[in-house]
DNA sequence: AAGGGATGGGAAAGCGCTTTCCCCGCATTA
DNA sequence: TAATGCGGGGAAAGCGCTTTCCCATCCCTT
C-alpha cells in the first residue's frame, strides 16, 4: 500500500527500529528529539500502521469477535452495544456476525474469527441442546483456545468457559412467583425454541415456581416458538387453540410482543381478559401498551463484563505449578479455571399484568 | 501460532507454494493427487489460515466495516443485518463501530478501519451539517479510498461517494401529505437532532408538503431532538407547551415511540386527540399500540445494496482514458464517476393517525 | 582514570502467507 | 527426431511491521 513505516523513518532519518518504538510505543526508549520527529514525519506523510503486518509481528490482534443470532434482535443489539464500547474502550476493533440459530452456520464463524485470531470470542449466540452440535462447537472452540484465544460465554455453554450469566432460572421463577402473587392459576407458557438451552433454563424456572405453589403446568399449556415476532403470536394462537390460560408467560419480549398483537388479533383485553409477560426487558418493552410486564436483563452490562472478562490478564500454570506470567507469544491453552460472573435479573411489573378476571 | 501451513505442507510433502495453491486457491493448477494430499492433511492437523499473514501477502483483507451511531438502535441494527448477510456471502467479515454521532469519534473509527485495511466502509452514520467535521472526515476517507478502499454512504455524504439513499425528502413530504389529507392543518415536528443531515432533509420534505398545500410552518412548532425515545418525548413534552397542533410528525421512529409515552402520559388519545407519525418502519413500530403511521425505509435492502456497490468491481481509469481491470495490488484512486442507488419510500398508514379532532 | 551499568540507536531476522520466477518433463507439432 | 509449448512443481523473494541482538555513548562508581 501507499506510505510504510519504511517511508516514516526515512523522513525522520532514522531507522525502522526506532520508528517502530517511537510511534508503536515499545518498552524501550526513544529519545525526545527523535521521537518528535518521527512524530512530525507521520503527520506530515499521514501514516497509519498497517494493522495486518502489526498483527502478524506481533502475533495478536487488536480485534474482538462477538458471535450471536441476529443484530436486528434488540436483545443482542443492546448486548453488542455493551461489548463494543467495553472493546473500543481497550482499543479493539468489534467484529459481530450472525448465526440465525444454526449451528453449522455458527460453527463456520467460529472459524473465521479463528482465522482471523480475533483476541476473543464472545457467544452471545446461546447454547445448543443439540449434543452433536455442542460438540462440534466445543471442538473448534478449544482449538481456538489452544492458540491463546480467549472465549466469553453469555448463556450456558458448560463449565469450561468463562460466563457471564444471567439469571435465567431464577428470573423465570420470580416472574412466575409475581403472577402467582396475583392470584393467576391457569398459565400457558411461551419458550424460546426447544433446540436452544435458554428455552429450557427459563421454563425450568417457571416450572419451579408452580411446582412450589402446586399449580399444573400440562404439555398443552406449553409452546416452544422463534425468538421473534411471528413465532411468538403463532404460538400464542395454537395455545389459544386448547387451554384458556389467565396469564402467558413469553420467555421473550419479542415473543411477547406477538403474543400481545395475536391477542388483541382476538379481541382480548391484556390485563383485563389475560395477564401477559415477557423476559429480557428489551428497550421497547416498557413503551409498548399495555406497557410489558418482563424480567429486567442486564444486557448492556452482559456484553461490558463479557469483554471485561475476556481482556483480563490471564495467569498461567507452569508445569511446576507455579503461576508464571508469560506473554501472548508463548501462550498455550489457559489453565486457570473458568471465571464466572452471575449478574441478577429484576422483575419489572408494568400495565400487562393484573389479577385475574373474576378476582376479588 | 500453532499450525502453519509449512506444517501441512510437510507432513503432506510438498512445497510451501503447493500446499498454499491447493488450500486457498490461484489461478495456477494443482495435480489432484497433490491437492488431495494437502487437503488431508490439512484437515487432520486441524490447520486454518492465519487471515494477517494472507492480508499481508495478498495486500487485501476479508473484512468490512460498518460506522454507525448506534448498533442498539433498530434502525441501524436493520441495517447491520442486511449489511453484514451480504457480506458474510461474500465471505467478508463485518466490523462494526458506533460513534454515537460524534465526528471525532467517527474520525477516530475511520482511521481504525483504514488501518485495518477493512475492504470497503459502509457509512451508515448520517451526514454531519457542521462543514469542519464534514471537511477533516472527507480528508480521512480520502485518504483510504487512495490506498483503494470502498467507500458506500447510506445518507448524503456529499456527491463523490457512492451512495444508496433511501427518499427522506420524498417520504416526508409524501407522510405530510396523507396527515393533510385527513384534514390536519395545525402541524409540529419533530426532527432528528440539527447537526445531521437527514434531520434537515426530512424536515424539507414535511415542509415542501407544507408549503404545497398553503400551511404554514412556524419555528415554534419544530423542535429538534436527538433519534431517542427520551429526545423525542422531551421534544414533544416543549412542543405543547406552546401550541396545540392536531398532528406531531416525528422524523425517526424511535422519536415517536417517546412522543406517545409523553402524550400518553398527558392523557392525550392517539389519535382521538393528536395523530402522531414516525419514519423509518423500525419492527415494533406496527406493534405499538397505536400502531404508528409511518414511512417505510427498506432498511435490510438498503446495507445490502451498499454492500453490494462496495464490492462491485472497479473499473479504473488508465492515464490515457482507456479502462484497465487492473488488480487490486496497483490500486490507486477509484475514478469511475460514483454510483447511486436510490430507493423508494413508502408510507405505511396504521392506527395512530386519524382526522383532527372536530373534523367531520 | 579505568571499569561497568544504563541508555538509546540501528541492522537484520523473522511473523505466515502469496506469488513470481525458474525448471523439468511430457505431449504436441513440424 | 528435434523444436515448441505447456502444465505443474518448488525455491525464494517479498508484504509491513516488531523485536532481538549488537554497538556506541555517557555517566557513575571505585
Amino acid at each position: 500500500m501507499r506510505v510504510t513505516l519504511g517511508d516514516v523513518a526515512r523522513r525522520a532519518g532514522v531507522s525502522l527500529a526506532t520508528a517502530s518504538r517511537a510511534l508503536n510505543g515499545s518498552d524501550r526508549n526513544v529519545g525526545d528529539v527523535l521521537a518528535a520527529r518521527v512524530r512530525a514525519s507521520a503527520k506530515e506523510l499521514g501514516y497509519l500502521p498497517y494493522a495486518p503486518a502489526q498483527a502478524l509481528a506481533r502475533a495478536s490482534t487488536a480485534t474482538l469477535g462477538v458471535l450471536l443470532h441476529d443484530v436486528a434482535d434488540p436483545y443482542f443489539g443492546v448486548i453488542t452495544r455493551g461489548a463494543s464500547e467495553a472493546a473500543a474502550e481497550a482499543g479493539l476493533l468489534t467484529m459481530v456476525v450472525s448465526t440465525f440459530a444454526d449451528p453449522d452456520l455458527e460453527l463456520r464463524n467460529i472459524r473465521m474469527l479463528h482465522a482471523q485470531r480475533a483476541r476473543a470470542i464472545v457467544l452471545a449466540a446461546s447454547g445448543y441442546v443439540d449434543e452433536e452440535a455442542t460438540r462440534r462447537l466445543d471442538e473448534a472452540l478449544g482449538a481456538y483456545r489452544a492458540e491463546g484465544g480467549r472465549v466469553v460465554a453469555l448463556t450456558d455453554h458448560g463449565p469450561s468457559y468463562d460466563s457471564v450469566r444471567p439469571a435465567n432460572r431464577r428470573g423465570a421463577a420470580d416472574l412466575t412467583r409475581a403472577l402467582l402473587g396475583l392470584g393467576h392459576r391457569r398459565f400457558a407458557v411461551v419458550p424460546g425454541p426447544e433446540r436452544l438451552r435458554v428455552s429450557l433454563d427459563r421454563l425450568l424456572g417457571v416450572r419451579e415456581a408452580l411446582d412450589e405453589a402446586g399449580v399444573a403446568l400440562g404439555p398443552e399449556a406449553v409452546e416452544f416458538a422463534e425468538f421473534s415476532h411471528e413465532g411468538g403470536r403463532a404460538a400464542t394462537a395454537r395455545l389459544l387453540e386448547r387451554s384458556r390460560p389467565t396469564a402467558l408467560i413469553a420467555l421473550s419480549d419479542v415473543g411477547a410482543v406477538g403474543a400481545l398483537a395475536e391477542l388483541r388479533g382476538r379481541g382480548l383485553d391484556v390485563p383485563g381478559d389475560i395477564s401477559v409477560v415477557g423476559f429480557d426487558d428489551i428497550p421497547c418493552a416498557a413503551q409498548l401498551a399495555p406497557a410489558l410486564t418482563t424480567v429486567r436483563v442486564p444486557l448492556e452490562r452482559m456484553g461490558a463484563e463479557a469483554v471485561r472478562l475476556a481482556l483480563e490478564p490471564r495467569p498461567r500454570t507452569a508445569p511446576g505449578g507455579i503461576e508464571d506470567a508469560t506473554d501472548g507469544l508463548s501462550a498455550g491453552p489457559d489453565t486457570r479455571s473458568p471465571r464466572v460472573v452471575d449478574l441478577p435479573t429484576e422483575t419489572v411489573l408494568r400495565a400487562s399484568t393484573a389479577p385475574p378476571p373474576g378476582a376479588f
